[in-house]
DNA sequence: AACGAAACCTACCGATCTACAGGTAATCGA
DNA sequence: TCGATTACCTGTAGATCGGTAGGTTTCGTT
Protein backbone atom coordinates (compact mmCIF):
# COMPACT_ATOMS: atom_id res chain seq x y z
CA UNK A 1 0.00 0.00 0.00
CA UNK A 2 1.62 3.26 -0.79
CA UNK A 3 1.90 5.38 2.36
CA UNK A 4 -1.03 5.33 4.94
CA UNK A 5 -3.93 6.66 2.28
CA UNK A 6 -4.93 5.61 -0.66
CA UNK A 7 -4.07 8.38 -3.13
CA UNK A 8 -1.64 7.43 -6.17
CA UNK A 9 2.04 9.21 -6.29
CA UNK A 10 0.39 11.67 -8.60
CA UNK A 11 -2.21 12.67 -6.73
CA UNK A 12 -0.36 12.70 -3.62
CA UNK A 13 2.09 15.90 -5.11
CA UNK A 14 -1.20 17.93 -6.74
CA UNK A 15 -2.60 17.63 -3.22
CA UNK A 16 0.55 19.13 -1.84
CA UNK A 17 0.87 22.01 -4.12
CA UNK A 18 -2.74 22.82 -3.70
CA UNK A 19 -1.95 23.15 0.34
CA UNK A 20 1.54 25.25 -0.63
CA UNK A 21 -1.05 27.50 -3.37
CA UNK A 22 -3.39 27.80 -0.62
CA UNK A 23 -0.50 28.80 1.87
CA UNK A 24 0.77 31.66 -0.59
CA UNK A 25 -2.56 32.91 -1.03
CA UNK A 26 -2.64 34.09 2.80
CA UNK A 27 1.04 34.78 3.28
CA UNK A 28 0.35 37.08 0.54
CA UNK A 29 -2.68 38.29 2.29
CA UNK A 30 -0.66 39.43 4.95
CA UNK A 31 1.69 40.66 3.19
CA UNK A 32 1.69 41.34 -0.38
CA UNK A 33 3.73 39.23 -2.90
CA UNK A 34 7.17 41.15 -2.41
CA UNK A 35 6.29 40.96 1.44
CA UNK A 36 5.78 36.71 1.28
CA UNK A 37 8.61 35.18 1.85
CA UNK A 38 8.82 31.63 0.80
CA UNK A 39 10.05 30.42 4.10
CA UNK A 40 6.61 31.93 6.00
CA UNK A 41 4.92 29.97 3.30
CA UNK A 42 6.61 26.90 3.62
CA UNK A 43 6.41 26.99 7.31
CA UNK A 44 2.80 26.99 6.78
CA UNK A 45 2.72 23.50 5.27
CA UNK A 46 5.80 22.12 7.50
CA UNK A 47 8.25 22.40 5.19
CA UNK A 48 11.65 23.83 5.15
CA UNK A 49 12.10 27.15 1.87
CA UNK A 50 14.41 24.43 0.04
CA UNK A 51 11.39 22.16 0.44
CA UNK A 52 8.77 24.64 -1.10
CA UNK A 53 11.33 24.75 -3.97
CA UNK A 54 11.23 21.53 -4.70
CA UNK A 55 7.42 22.29 -6.06
CA UNK A 56 7.67 25.00 -7.60
CA UNK A 57 11.26 26.07 -8.80
CA UNK A 58 10.65 29.93 -8.34
CA UNK A 59 8.86 32.48 -5.94
CA UNK A 60 7.45 33.72 -9.74
CA UNK A 61 6.24 30.10 -10.51
CA UNK A 62 4.49 30.31 -7.51
CA UNK A 63 2.52 33.22 -7.67
CA UNK A 64 1.68 32.05 -10.98
CA UNK A 65 -0.14 29.02 -9.83
CA UNK A 66 -1.75 31.63 -7.48
CA UNK A 67 -3.01 33.55 -10.18
CA UNK A 68 -4.18 30.65 -12.31
CA UNK A 69 -5.53 29.05 -9.14
CA UNK A 70 -7.62 32.57 -9.50
CA UNK A 71 -8.49 31.97 -12.83
CA UNK A 72 -10.20 28.42 -12.54
CA UNK A 73 -12.32 30.09 -9.35
CA UNK A 74 -14.31 32.68 -11.61
CA UNK A 75 -14.13 31.05 -14.97
CA UNK A 76 -17.57 30.58 -13.78
CA UNK A 77 -20.26 30.33 -17.17
CA UNK A 78 -19.02 33.89 -17.94
CA UNK A 79 -22.10 35.59 -20.37
CA UNK A 80 -24.50 33.09 -18.86
CA UNK A 81 -24.35 35.66 -16.00
CA UNK A 82 -26.64 37.69 -14.78
CA UNK A 83 -26.85 41.04 -12.86
CA UNK A 84 -28.33 39.24 -9.76
CA UNK A 85 -25.21 36.73 -9.95
CA UNK A 86 -22.97 39.48 -9.96
CA UNK A 87 -25.02 40.88 -6.72
CA UNK A 88 -24.46 37.31 -5.10
CA UNK A 89 -20.73 37.04 -5.84
CA UNK A 90 -20.75 40.46 -4.25
CA UNK A 91 -22.31 38.80 -0.81
CA UNK A 92 -19.80 35.89 -1.44
CA UNK A 93 -17.07 37.70 -1.65
CA UNK A 94 -17.94 40.21 1.80
CA UNK A 95 -18.15 36.62 3.48
CA UNK A 96 -14.28 35.52 2.27
CA UNK A 97 -12.02 38.61 3.11
CA UNK A 98 -8.53 36.75 3.07
CA UNK A 99 -9.34 35.78 -1.08
CA UNK A 100 -10.02 39.53 -1.72
CA UNK A 101 -7.33 41.08 0.60
CA UNK A 102 -4.79 38.87 -1.39
CA UNK A 103 -5.88 39.99 -5.02
CA UNK A 104 -6.32 43.66 -3.96
CA UNK A 105 -2.78 43.49 -2.87
CA UNK A 106 -1.56 41.99 -5.73
CA UNK A 107 -3.78 44.15 -8.20
CA UNK A 108 -2.31 47.31 -5.97
CA UNK A 109 1.77 45.68 -6.59
CA UNK A 110 1.12 44.93 -9.94
CA UNK A 111 0.93 48.45 -11.34
CA UNK A 112 4.50 48.63 -10.60
CA UNK A 113 7.24 48.44 -13.29
CA UNK A 114 8.17 45.21 -14.31
CA UNK A 115 5.44 43.67 -11.44
CA UNK A 116 5.45 39.28 -12.24
CA UNK A 117 1.24 39.77 -12.41
CA UNK A 118 1.29 42.80 -14.23
CA UNK A 119 0.38 41.12 -17.19
CA UNK A 120 -2.06 38.93 -15.75
CA UNK A 121 -4.19 41.44 -14.48
CA UNK A 122 -3.66 43.64 -18.05
CA UNK A 123 -5.18 40.82 -19.77
CA UNK A 124 -7.73 39.82 -17.10
CA UNK A 125 -9.43 42.87 -17.07
CA UNK A 126 -9.81 43.11 -20.98
CA UNK A 127 -11.50 39.92 -20.96
CA UNK A 128 -13.63 40.71 -17.69
CA UNK A 129 -14.90 43.96 -19.13
CA UNK A 130 -15.83 41.82 -22.22
CA UNK A 131 -17.75 39.92 -20.19
CA UNK A 132 -19.74 42.23 -17.66
CA UNK A 133 -20.46 44.18 -21.08
CA UNK A 134 -22.56 41.03 -22.44
CA UNK A 135 -23.73 40.87 -18.88
CA UNK A 136 -25.35 44.51 -19.35
CA UNK A 137 -26.61 43.74 -22.39
CA UNK A 138 -28.27 40.34 -21.81
CA UNK A 139 -29.75 42.44 -19.28
CA UNK A 140 -30.61 45.53 -20.39
CA UNK A 141 -30.31 45.16 -23.95
CA UNK A 142 -28.68 48.75 -24.84
CA UNK A 143 -31.80 50.69 -23.01
CA UNK A 144 -29.15 52.13 -19.98
CA UNK A 145 -29.72 55.47 -18.61
CA UNK A 146 -28.19 58.50 -20.70
CA UNK A 147 -27.65 56.42 -23.54
CA UNK A 148 -24.82 54.57 -22.32
CA UNK A 149 -23.74 51.43 -24.14
CA UNK A 150 -23.17 48.39 -22.55
CA UNK A 151 -19.20 48.71 -23.84
CA UNK A 152 -19.23 51.85 -22.12
CA UNK A 153 -20.69 50.75 -18.35
CA UNK A 154 -18.56 47.91 -18.02
CA UNK A 155 -15.59 49.60 -16.68
CA UNK A 156 -17.69 51.45 -14.43
CA UNK A 157 -19.05 48.57 -13.37
CA UNK A 158 -15.78 46.64 -12.45
CA UNK A 159 -14.45 49.54 -11.33
CA UNK A 160 -17.43 49.74 -8.86
CA UNK A 161 -16.52 46.24 -7.60
CA UNK A 162 -12.74 46.96 -7.45
CA UNK A 163 -12.93 50.34 -5.28
CA UNK A 164 -15.56 49.04 -3.17
CA UNK A 165 -13.36 46.14 -1.87
CA UNK A 166 -10.02 48.69 -0.64
CA UNK A 167 -12.63 50.44 1.28
CA UNK A 168 -14.42 47.79 2.72
CA UNK A 169 -11.23 45.68 3.52
CA UNK A 170 -10.09 49.01 5.02
CA UNK A 171 -12.92 49.87 7.13
CA UNK A 172 -15.86 46.53 6.64
CA UNK A 173 -17.66 48.97 9.67
CA UNK A 174 -18.27 51.53 7.64
CA UNK A 175 -18.89 50.09 4.08
CA UNK A 176 -21.59 47.70 3.57
CA UNK A 177 -20.09 46.64 0.09
CA UNK A 178 -22.94 44.47 -0.72
CA UNK A 179 -25.42 47.63 -0.47
CA UNK A 180 -23.23 49.75 -2.22
CA UNK A 181 -23.32 47.60 -5.45
CA UNK A 182 -26.76 47.07 -5.48
CA UNK A 183 -27.34 50.78 -4.67
CA UNK A 184 -24.80 51.05 -8.13
CA UNK A 185 -26.93 48.80 -10.24
CA UNK A 186 -30.41 49.89 -9.29
CA UNK A 187 -28.44 52.99 -10.97
CA UNK A 188 -27.93 51.18 -14.18
CA UNK A 189 -31.70 49.71 -13.77
CA UNK A 190 -33.42 53.20 -13.73
CA UNK A 191 -34.18 53.40 -17.53
CA UNK A 192 -35.74 50.25 -18.07
CA UNK A 193 -38.73 49.19 -19.06
CA UNK B 1 26.67 85.52 1.61
CA UNK B 2 25.95 81.60 2.67
CA UNK B 3 26.35 79.16 -0.11
CA UNK B 4 26.08 80.46 -3.47
CA UNK B 5 22.71 80.99 -4.10
CA UNK B 6 20.61 83.55 -1.63
CA UNK B 7 18.76 80.40 0.96
CA UNK B 8 18.98 80.49 4.59
CA UNK B 9 20.06 76.89 6.12
CA UNK B 10 16.88 76.40 7.16
CA UNK B 11 14.91 76.85 3.43
CA UNK B 12 18.12 74.62 1.98
CA UNK B 13 17.36 71.97 4.56
CA UNK B 14 13.60 71.79 3.40
CA UNK B 15 14.22 72.15 -0.42
CA UNK B 16 16.38 68.81 0.36
CA UNK B 17 13.85 66.82 2.20
CA UNK B 18 10.97 68.27 -0.16
CA UNK B 19 13.53 66.60 -3.35
CA UNK B 20 13.92 63.20 -1.53
CA UNK B 21 9.90 63.25 -1.11
CA UNK B 22 9.82 63.53 -4.80
CA UNK B 23 12.29 61.27 -5.51
CA UNK B 24 10.60 58.42 -3.17
CA UNK B 25 7.46 59.47 -5.00
CA UNK B 26 9.16 58.39 -7.75
CA UNK B 27 10.69 55.47 -6.56
CA UNK B 28 7.37 53.58 -4.48
CA UNK B 29 5.39 54.58 -8.16
CA UNK B 30 8.05 51.82 -9.78
CA UNK B 31 8.66 49.51 -7.13
CA UNK B 32 5.75 50.26 -3.96
CA UNK B 33 6.60 51.09 -0.91
CA UNK B 34 8.28 47.58 0.26
CA UNK B 35 10.27 47.41 -2.91
CA UNK B 36 11.55 51.04 -2.57
CA UNK B 37 14.77 50.70 -1.00
CA UNK B 38 16.25 54.05 0.52
CA UNK B 39 19.57 53.33 -1.46
CA UNK B 40 17.65 53.70 -4.68
CA UNK B 41 15.81 56.88 -3.57
CA UNK B 42 19.34 58.40 -1.95
CA UNK B 43 20.62 57.73 -5.20
CA UNK B 44 18.10 59.65 -7.62
CA UNK B 45 18.88 62.89 -5.27
CA UNK B 46 22.67 62.34 -5.51
CA UNK B 47 22.79 61.25 -1.76
CA UNK B 48 24.57 57.92 -0.30
CA UNK B 49 21.36 55.63 1.55
CA UNK B 50 22.93 57.19 4.91
CA UNK B 51 23.09 60.19 4.30
CA UNK B 52 19.17 60.07 3.53
CA UNK B 53 18.76 58.60 6.95
CA UNK B 54 19.80 62.28 8.01
CA UNK B 55 16.84 63.87 6.80
CA UNK B 56 14.52 61.06 7.25
CA UNK B 57 15.40 58.83 10.80
CA UNK B 58 13.58 55.79 9.35
CA UNK B 59 12.41 54.22 6.03
CA UNK B 60 8.67 54.79 7.84
CA UNK B 61 9.98 58.53 8.33
CA UNK B 62 9.72 59.18 4.78
CA UNK B 63 6.48 57.56 4.15
CA UNK B 64 4.79 59.22 6.35
CA UNK B 65 6.57 62.55 5.01
CA UNK B 66 4.64 61.29 1.33
CA UNK B 67 1.69 60.83 2.33
CA UNK B 68 1.37 63.92 3.93
CA UNK B 69 2.35 65.65 0.83
CA UNK B 70 -0.38 64.07 -0.38
CA UNK B 71 -2.53 65.55 2.05
CA UNK B 72 -1.60 69.03 1.71
CA UNK B 73 -2.03 68.41 -2.43
CA UNK B 74 -5.47 67.36 -2.18
CA UNK B 75 -6.55 69.45 0.63
CA UNK B 76 -8.15 71.75 -1.72
CA UNK B 77 -11.82 73.47 -1.18
CA UNK B 78 -13.66 70.46 0.64
CA UNK B 79 -17.49 71.29 0.20
CA UNK B 80 -16.88 74.46 -2.03
CA UNK B 81 -16.16 71.61 -4.89
CA UNK B 82 -18.29 71.54 -7.28
CA UNK B 83 -18.93 68.08 -9.39
CA UNK B 84 -17.69 69.52 -12.60
CA UNK B 85 -14.55 70.07 -10.82
CA UNK B 86 -14.34 66.08 -9.51
CA UNK B 87 -13.91 65.93 -13.61
CA UNK B 88 -11.15 68.23 -13.86
CA UNK B 89 -9.33 66.74 -11.01
CA UNK B 90 -9.93 63.74 -12.59
CA UNK B 91 -8.69 64.97 -16.06
CA UNK B 92 -5.96 66.22 -14.46
CA UNK B 93 -5.21 63.09 -12.84
CA UNK B 94 -4.71 61.44 -16.09
CA UNK B 95 -1.71 63.53 -17.27
CA UNK B 96 0.00 62.29 -14.08
CA UNK B 97 0.25 58.81 -14.09
CA UNK B 98 3.16 58.78 -11.94
CA UNK B 99 1.81 60.12 -8.63
CA UNK B 100 -1.66 58.36 -9.64
CA UNK B 101 0.48 55.32 -9.25
CA UNK B 102 2.35 55.69 -6.48
CA UNK B 103 -0.62 55.86 -4.36
CA UNK B 104 -2.37 53.30 -6.30
CA UNK B 105 0.45 51.24 -5.20
CA UNK B 106 0.52 52.04 -1.94
CA UNK B 107 -3.11 51.77 -1.44
CA UNK B 108 -3.13 48.49 -2.70
CA UNK B 109 -0.30 47.48 -0.21
CA UNK B 110 -2.06 48.89 2.74
CA UNK B 111 -4.45 46.33 2.46
CA UNK B 112 -2.07 44.15 4.17
CA UNK B 113 -1.32 43.57 7.83
CA UNK B 114 0.56 46.45 9.85
CA UNK B 115 1.22 48.48 7.01
CA UNK B 116 2.16 51.72 7.57
CA UNK B 117 0.14 53.90 5.25
CA UNK B 118 -3.13 51.84 6.27
CA UNK B 119 -4.18 54.14 9.20
CA UNK B 120 -3.67 57.01 6.51
CA UNK B 121 -5.71 55.34 3.85
CA UNK B 122 -8.44 54.30 6.10
CA UNK B 123 -9.06 57.38 8.22
CA UNK B 124 -7.97 59.33 4.53
CA UNK B 125 -11.30 57.21 2.94
CA UNK B 126 -13.78 58.55 5.68
CA UNK B 127 -12.79 61.92 5.25
CA UNK B 128 -13.41 61.51 1.62
CA UNK B 129 -16.50 59.60 1.93
CA UNK B 130 -18.14 62.56 3.68
CA UNK B 131 -16.63 65.35 1.67
CA UNK B 132 -17.82 63.54 -1.44
CA UNK B 133 -21.38 63.44 -0.11
CA UNK B 134 -21.22 66.58 1.09
CA UNK B 135 -20.34 67.68 -2.63
CA UNK B 136 -23.30 65.22 -4.17
CA UNK B 137 -25.80 67.00 -1.82
CA UNK B 138 -24.51 70.46 -3.03
CA UNK B 139 -25.34 69.58 -6.27
CA UNK B 140 -28.18 67.21 -6.26
CA UNK B 141 -29.89 67.93 -3.07
CA UNK B 142 -31.22 64.45 -1.78
CA UNK B 143 -33.06 63.73 -5.50
CA UNK B 144 -30.75 61.54 -6.85
CA UNK B 145 -31.85 58.36 -9.02
CA UNK B 146 -33.99 55.80 -7.20
CA UNK B 147 -34.01 57.32 -3.71
CA UNK B 148 -30.34 57.71 -3.42
CA UNK B 149 -29.05 59.35 -0.62
CA UNK B 150 -25.69 61.43 -0.75
CA UNK B 151 -24.70 59.57 2.18
CA UNK B 152 -25.04 55.89 0.24
CA UNK B 153 -23.95 57.37 -3.44
CA UNK B 154 -20.33 58.84 -1.87
CA UNK B 155 -18.91 55.35 -1.43
CA UNK B 156 -19.36 54.67 -4.73
CA UNK B 157 -18.18 57.45 -6.29
CA UNK B 158 -14.57 57.05 -4.38
CA UNK B 159 -14.48 53.56 -5.62
CA UNK B 160 -15.29 54.34 -9.50
CA UNK B 161 -12.41 56.74 -8.90
CA UNK B 162 -10.19 54.63 -7.63
CA UNK B 163 -11.31 51.71 -9.54
CA UNK B 164 -10.95 53.49 -13.23
CA UNK B 165 -7.35 54.01 -11.73
CA UNK B 166 -6.21 50.52 -11.89
CA UNK B 167 -7.82 49.68 -15.03
CA UNK B 168 -6.33 52.85 -16.99
CA UNK B 169 -2.84 52.45 -15.26
CA UNK B 170 -2.78 48.78 -16.86
CA UNK B 171 -3.87 50.08 -19.72
CA UNK B 172 -3.55 53.24 -20.77
CA UNK B 173 -5.33 53.08 -24.37
CA UNK B 174 -7.99 50.81 -23.38
CA UNK B 175 -9.70 52.59 -20.98
CA UNK B 176 -10.87 55.95 -21.11
CA UNK B 177 -11.11 57.49 -17.79
CA UNK B 178 -12.00 60.57 -17.96
CA UNK B 179 -14.86 59.38 -19.85
CA UNK B 180 -15.93 57.07 -18.02
CA UNK B 181 -15.77 58.97 -14.63
CA UNK B 182 -18.56 61.76 -16.88
CA UNK B 183 -20.48 58.40 -17.70
CA UNK B 184 -20.77 57.42 -14.22
CA UNK B 185 -21.59 61.01 -13.15
CA UNK B 186 -24.41 61.42 -15.93
CA UNK B 187 -25.98 58.43 -14.05
CA UNK B 188 -26.14 60.42 -11.05
CA UNK B 189 -27.78 63.58 -12.62
CA UNK B 190 -30.85 61.93 -14.54
CA UNK B 191 -32.97 61.90 -11.78
CA UNK B 192 -32.58 65.87 -11.40
CA UNK B 193 -34.94 68.98 -11.98
C1' DA C 1 39.38 83.52 14.43
C1' DA C 2 37.06 80.12 17.10
C1' DC C 3 33.20 77.31 18.03
C1' DG C 4 29.20 74.44 17.18
C1' DA C 5 25.99 72.47 14.38
C1' DA C 6 24.33 70.80 10.16
C1' DA C 7 25.13 67.79 6.22
C1' DC C 8 27.05 64.66 4.61
C1' DC C 9 30.48 60.39 4.13
C1' DT C 10 32.83 55.52 5.01
C1' DA C 11 32.56 51.40 7.41
C1' DC C 12 29.99 47.98 9.17
C1' DC C 13 26.35 44.89 11.45
C1' DG C 14 22.80 41.56 11.61
C1' DA C 15 18.91 40.05 9.42
C1' DT C 16 16.61 38.34 5.50
C1' DC C 17 15.91 37.01 0.92
C1' DT C 18 15.96 33.76 -3.37
C1' DA C 19 18.26 30.20 -5.18
C1' DC C 20 21.72 26.42 -5.98
C1' DA C 21 24.25 22.08 -4.73
C1' DG C 22 24.21 17.92 -3.01
C1' DG C 23 22.83 14.37 0.23
C1' DT C 24 19.26 10.94 2.11
C1' DA C 25 15.31 8.31 3.00
C1' DA C 26 11.02 6.66 1.28
C1' DT C 27 8.51 4.85 -2.39
C1' DC C 28 7.23 3.11 -6.96
C1' DG C 29 7.59 0.42 -11.24
C1' DA C 30 9.64 -3.42 -13.58
C1' DT D 1 14.43 -7.15 -5.50
C1' DC D 2 16.62 -3.45 -7.69
C1' DG D 3 17.16 0.93 -10.01
C1' DA D 4 15.04 5.21 -10.59
C1' DT D 5 12.26 8.79 -9.13
C1' DT D 6 10.09 11.68 -5.72
C1' DA D 7 10.18 14.42 -1.77
C1' DC D 8 12.29 16.20 1.09
C1' DC D 9 16.57 17.87 4.05
C1' DT D 10 21.22 20.61 5.38
C1' DG D 11 24.48 23.77 3.97
C1' DT D 12 25.63 27.74 1.78
C1' DA D 13 26.37 31.30 -1.65
C1' DG D 14 25.45 35.99 -2.95
C1' DA D 15 22.81 39.93 -2.74
C1' DT D 16 20.19 43.45 -0.47
C1' DC D 17 17.95 45.47 3.20
C1' DG D 18 17.33 49.11 7.13
C1' DG D 19 19.89 51.04 10.53
C1' DT D 20 24.05 52.40 13.76
C1' DA D 21 28.61 54.45 14.84
C1' DG D 22 31.63 57.65 14.15
C1' DG D 23 34.46 60.62 11.41
C1' DT D 24 35.02 64.88 8.31
C1' DT D 25 33.93 68.82 5.79
C1' DT D 26 31.23 72.90 5.24
C1' DC D 27 29.07 76.60 6.88
C1' DG D 28 26.77 80.19 9.96
C1' DT D 29 27.40 82.59 14.24
C1' DT D 30 29.71 85.17 17.50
Amino acid sequence: MPYGDGMSARARSEERRAEIVRAALEVIAERGYRGASLAAVAERVGLTQQGLLHHFPTKEALLVAVLEERDQWDAVPDTRWRVDLLTSLVEYNAMRPAIIQTFSALLGESVTEGHPAREYFTERYTRVRESMAAVLRTEYGDRLPNGLTPQRTAPLLVAVMDGLQYQWLLDPESVDMPGAFRDFLRLLGEGRD
